[in-house]
RNA sequence: GCGGGCGUGGCGGAAUUGGUAGACGCGCCGGCUUUAGGUGCCGGUGGGCGAAAGCCCGUGGGGGUUCGAGUCCCUCCGCCCGCACCA
């Protein structure tokens, strides 16, 4: 007998031709043309990160666009319009690593990577709009990002300065503070150094209220929004101002405890803080302050920064004023302060701070106690009366709060202020293979944005990618010298190029409208589709990216380009892939699984549905081969349902009246409808769905004497329920049931009649 | 320390959100196909006693609410993730 078995290799690249021939997937933009819709159906935007394409796709790519498939199937069979494109992140260090390495162009490396990547979503029959496919290092995608930097700048969002900023030394460019990790390079792993350098940053934190406000709006998880809260990391408090008489300076320090003002014994300033040798000056402490400080630059963050380590510090030899008390108080230098946070300086109240505490019992400080705390011992950080506090004595300290607050204002001594973690955002990085800044630098005219007209400023060729400390953009003469576009006279352009963040910030944007040669994207357009409806990727973008592209929404809504305020509605979370071993998979570790010979193998369907039939897909999950096929048996058994059931007539119905077999049959179909509609809506618990597809073929398999036409339908129901995970083999068995297409039918509806029956016998069963 | 989450068979995990715990898959056991070994098919499989029907015990430990608790409340234990000298 002639091997009749499912075979992915032949179903697979049939439907694959005729999506791509079809064009089954794209979608237009006729809905929002003029504002007049005339598809009444309602849109959906389904959008996974896009891949930054390095070298092949591996397993979590899979993941990822399994995921997103199934969520676009889903939309579109349940009567949605659904926006579901596909582009690349295709500047950064990786591929300009490699090229120093190398000397391969990092375009050349890039598009290789690319075509990979096309070739993986095609085999693995992703349902993409190829009309809207971008690349971040294309000039026809830069030309925007650029547009959209200089509208930055016109609205002094983007900005020029010079700031202590991290410098990798390994990778040679700065960092975002939000790439730092642990006081190491979120790339390669080295520990970051402090430059004081003139970089560009974006005025994120301009935005700070709003970003954590609206996080209040968007269907995240929790956990994503308590991350970039506390990245945000809003207080509320007071600036109080402390006048060092000496020096006739005031050093205003901000506290979210100003209702213990009165206890504050002493006042400590971080060692970077800029006026620390200028107040040792002359003071029998000088030495010992440089000493402090310069020891404590060379420190690691990492050494620097833990809260159990014992407190050290030196006195300046100076005194500042404590405006309510009008008594001198002792200034010192200090570890535990931190320049990044507040003013840099702080007033001690060691009665009321446990880090104040440990230091004033360190160096014999008074600790005076300005709360009443029964039998609690200090240092006492709750609430209670207030003592020794003057005029504010026997209040409750909550109360003394606003009191001392009013009265800071009245005197001109401090007011009430809000306080933020967040930083700006260093955006330039002296890197090559990244969009260049469309800057240039005129010696009479300063700053000056390249002409729009002008744009995009292309990268040039270079022979030598390798950093040096300044961008490798900075050896190519002919392109670094230009006439300035006001004056005419010989300028510079910028050469630092862009943090690749900036590019994907607004991508979700340019697919709305990808061929704009016009504008970065047209508002009607992008207003039609945006929000994204349902954001799917990794949780290792909880800060970076996912804060970014919500900062450059907002602001391109404040030009007037945009009418929504958050670019992403929902957010779906993805868990990690790990080896068989149960470990993250490592090249050094020798467990990772490819997802290319798996596909070779088994097929896509099978590896699509596995990597979704593991477990709940927001959670890690282990790969195991034994699983994998598992699901291929399964995958198998309904094909050759559908190769003996197929051949038949054309029209797959209800049988009428069923009756034992047959119905238990078709009660089982309207239960797995049921059952995968409620897993798909909200949940994503594909796994179960996925499950009671399986239930029901075994059902199927149970009833194989049952009326032919009962099984046909079962049979068909469940190549219908399948198909958003296993886009093939369902479209292969629903054609061959009922010679349709199953894309181009409407989702499934149970039989409420049925539903009810089976309701009936359970309850029937329980009582 | 603060914030978020979790604890169910040998394993991954289900449980219609307070209603037959263990769906589905893996593994394991038995059988079938003349099957010479891993991309086949059927059945069994939480634990204990029993030939069987059946009975008892079972969702980290203890207590509670309820006709009824894996699910809700209290408490203890254990694990994971994020942030961490942020004034």
């Amino acid at each position: 007998m002639p091997d009749r078995r499912y075979d992915p290799k032949q179903i697979e690249p049939k439907w694959q031709e005729i999506w791509a021939r079809e064009h089954t997937w794209e979608v237009s933009n006729e809905a929002s043309d003029h504002g007049v819709h005339h598809d009444p159906r309602e849109k959906s935007y389904v959008l996974e990160m896009l891949p930054y394409p390095s070298g092949e796709p591996h397993i979590g790519h899979l993941k990822n666009y399994s995921l997103g498939d199934a969520i676009a199937h889903f939309h579109r069979r349940t009567g949605r319009r659904v926006l579901h494109p596909m582009g690349y992140d295709a500047f950064g260090l990786p591929a300009e690593n490699h090229a120093i390495r190398t000397g391969e162009h990092p375009r050349r490396s890039t598009d290789e990577s690319i075509a990979a990547f096309q070739a993986a979503f095609r085999s693995w029959g992703i349902s993409i709009d190829w009309s809207r496919e971008i690349a971040t290092h294309e000039p026809t995608y830069y030309r925007w990002t650029q547009w959209i930097f200089l509208q930055m700048f016109e609205r002094g969002l983007a900005y020029r300065k010079e700031a202590a900023v991290k410098w990798c030394p390994h990778d040679q460019t700065v960092l975002a503070n939000e790439q730092v990790i642990d006081g190491r390079c979120e790339r390669c792993g080295h520990e970051v150094e402090l430059r004081q350098l003139e970089q560009w940053f974006f005025r994120i934190t301009d935005y700070a209220d709003r970003l954590l406000d609206d996080l209040d709006e968007i269907e995240w998880p929790e956990y994503v929004k308590s991350m970039q809260r506390n990245w945000i990391g809003r207080s509320e408090g007071a600036e109080v101002t402390f006048r060092c008489e000496a020096l006739r300076i005031d050093y205003p320090v901000f506290t979210t405890r100003p209702d213990t003002l009165f206890g504050a014994t002493f006042f400590v300033m971080a060692p970077e803080h800029p006026d620390v040798f200028r107040l040792a000056a002359g003071t029998p402490h000088e030495h010992d302050v440089h000493a402090y400080v310069n020891h404590a630059m060379t420190e690691s963050a990492e050494d620097r920064g833990s809260a159990e380590k014992p407190k050290t510090g030196v006195p300046l030899g100076r005194t500042v004023t404590n405006p309510v008390t009008g008594e001198q108080i002792p200034m010192f230098v200090a570890d535990y302060v931190l320049m990044e946070y507040g003013t840099g300086a702080i007033m001690a109240v060691p009665a009321h701070d446990t880090r104040d505490f440990a230091f004033a019992e360190a160096f014999g400080l008074p600790i005076r106690r300005v709360i009443e705390s029964g039998e609690e011992p200090l240092p006492y950080t709750g609430d209670g009366p207030m003592v020794n506090s003057g005029e504010f004595d026997g209040m409750h300290n909550r109360d003394a709060y606003e009191a001392i607050v009013a009265w800071l204002d009245r005197e001109g001594r401090g007011h009430a202020s809000v306080s933020y973690r967040l930083r700006d955002w260093l955006l330039s990085r002296q890197r090559y293979w990244g969009c260049p800044i469309p800057i240039i630098h005129c010696p009479r005219d300063g700053l000056v944005p390249v002409p729009d007209e002008d744009l995009p400023v292309e990268l040039p060729n270079i022979d030598d990618y390798r950093p040096r400390g300044r961008s490798p953009l900075a050896a190519a003469a002919d392109w670094v010298n230009v006439k300035c576009p006001r004056c005419g006279a010989p300028a510079r352009r910028e050469t630092d190029t862009m943090d690749t963040f900036v590019d994907s910030s607004w991508y979700f944007l340019r697919y709305c409208d990808p061929l704009n040669d016009a504008a970065p994207f047209d508002s009607r357009i992008a207003n039609a589709w945006m929000e994204v409806d349902q954001y799917i990727g990794g949780v290792e973008h909880a800060i970076l990216h996912l804060m970014y592209a919500r900062f450059f929404v907002k602001a391109l809504a404040d030009m007037g380009l945009l009418d929504v305020q958050e670019p992403f509605r929902r957010l779906f979370t993805q868990g990690m892939i790990l080896g068989p071993d149960g470990h993250k998979m490592s090249k050094s570790q020798g467990n990772v699984v490819s997802p290319m010979p798996i596909v070779d193998r088994l097929g896509a369907d099978a590896a699509r549905c596995y990597i979704l039939f593991i477990g709940p897909p927001d959670q890690d999950a282990a790969w195991s081969e034994k699983s994998l096929e598992g699901v291929h048996r399964f995958l198998s058994r309904l094909w050759r349902l559908g190769d003996e059931l197929g051949n038949h007539a054309a029209g797959v119905e209800v049988p009428i009246d069923p009756a034992g077999d047959e119905l238990t049959l078709v009660r089982k179909a309207n239960w797995a409808i049921d059952k995968v509609t409620a897993d798909m809506t909200g949940r994503f618990a594909f796994n179960t769905a996925i499950a009671a597809v399986m239930e029901l073929v075994n059902e199927i398999y149970r009833h194989r004497d049952a009326d032919v036409e009962a099984q046909r339908f079962a049979t068909a129901t469940a190549a219908s329920l399948l198909f958003p995970f296993a886009p093939h083999l369902g479209s292969e068995v629903y054609e061959a049931l009922t010679g349709r297409r199953v894309w181009e039918e409407p989702w499934p509806d149970a039989d409420p009649a049925m539903l009810v029956a089976e309701t009936f016998e359970l309850v029937c069963q329980v009582n």
